[in-house]
DNA sequence: GAGTGGTCTAGACCACCTT
DNA sequence: AGGTGGTCTAGACCACTCA
């Protein structure tokens, strides 16, 4: 029953120079995402709450909403409502910190769990990557990963069994490279990281609670053993919002 | 005056399971590109086009073409039309290659155009960065870089006069670094990177002749030289389809 | 000047989350 | 059960590109 939000003040000033009103909404948001008003993990008001008062289409201020998420100051739960981003941990591909570790040391709250696990018949296109023939079977653990109990990516690590054989009989919760050292007496001596930008396919997206086709980052993984075999080989989508790279070199003398 | 397009043949299975129409339509468009039908660069029917027939309204047909451009499929040149995206070229922070010569290496095509150049007072973030008070005059060149005449990143170079006194007198439109090098004896040891996902905004959308707020990727480098004294601080807004990174790592023995 | 995408309105119904 | 976002229709006018 109160006046519950500051947002809808955002009339825009009939002779202003400016340009689309969706645009106009957008600023009034962002800036209150930035001073701070609006805090990380607060829910806006719902769209049609914004449109009162203002003769706006619900359309309209979509737009604007859309538009804040591609930015990635804001993020939706499907059907839930709009909520205000939390800070993106980084990411240094350099450092062979795994995710438990570099998130904790970024003060944030990881938290790992498994979606499922089994020993399934290589596709093709990862046979390839394996070196064993397509349809070989191959180690695939599907992951949830959290920040302070928000979801921000889902991983496919796919092993290989010649190197882990009871791998999947393990908890699998915490670091993976920690089993495979620990127990399997393998060393990962090279490291791929890919990334690219995509839009999060419906099976992704539903893990992450987030609509299909909202913005997302695909970092992929491989790790190379002493011998050049593929040790483990991992796809992770993240929300594009939670995950900012950071590459640091130095000339060797 | 022919059968333009196919793509209008995407009339949904009436008791289909499947989900909305617009990734229905999507999957059509996005089958087609994958097929090779539709080549990078070829454009697609126009919006009003992709209708007739279908009794599918327009705004079902952009939504679609939005979750496209958020894959990085299709991209738009405002009020022109819509496009296949060619591939993305790949960047490796690793690597001290240039632009020039990493997009040369691939196969295609690289240009710069300087867009301005002047020596302005630096903005208090900018002058934190180079350890100047702020309003200390520093050299700010904006370039903008084609791939194959696509022009796919606008970039705002930052350097410190102490180092370079009349580097605007230069040509700027080949490896600013090697102007460094050869003409001011500046040495780089030391490179950082930063990337994150972003929107355009409306003045750097402009320059590439996109639409404001479509996705991007900012990559900001920061060079030093051996006395750890800011070289070039670079800040590149790339269309997001257009780049994709790459890291490769060994552990030294 | 014809055609394009960009913006906006004013409805509607649905699946799903929340309480 | 009520409210939320998700999807969709059917218009309209505008600014701009392109031939």
């Amino acid at each position: 029953m109160r006046a519950k939000n500051d947002l809808l003040q955002w009339t825009r000033s009939p002779g202003a120079v400016e340009g689309p009103q969706y645009l106009a909404l957008r600023d009034q948001i962002a800036l209150n995402i930035d001073m701070g008003k609006l805090a990380p993990g607060t829910r806006l008001p719902s769209e049609r709450q914004m449109q009162t008062g203002t003769g706006t289409a619900r359309g309209t201020i979509r737009e604007a909403l859309f538009q804040l998420e591609a930015e990635g100051l804001i993020y939706r739960r499907d059907r839930s409502g709009w909520y205000v981003s939390p800070p993106a941990v980084t990411y240094d591909p350099m450092r062979w910190a795994g995710f438990m570790t570099y998130v904790r040391e970024q003060g944030r709250m990881p938290s790992t769990e498994t979606l499922k696990k089994e020993t399934a018949p290589a596709p093709s296109a990862v046979a390839d990557i394996f070196r064993v023939s397509p349809g070989a079977p191959l180690h695939v653990i599907d992951r949830r990963r959290r920040i302070d109990d928000r979801a921000v990516l889902v991983e496919r690590i796919t092993v290989d069994p010649a190197l882990a054989p009871d791998l999947l009989s393990h908890s699998l919760d915490g670091s993976l490279t920690n089993i495979l050292t620990t127990h399997y007496g393998v060393t990962v001596t090279r490291n791929r990281v890919d990334m690219r930008p995509c839009a999060l396919t419906k099976e992704v997206a539903d893990a992450l609670g987030a609509k299909s086709g909202t913005p997302g980052l695909l970092v992929v993984r491989t790790s190379f053993d002493s011998q050049g075999r593929v040790v483990e080989y991992d796809q992770e989508y993240w929300r594009h919002d939670a995950i900012r790279v950071h590459v640091d070199l130095s000339v060797r003398p």
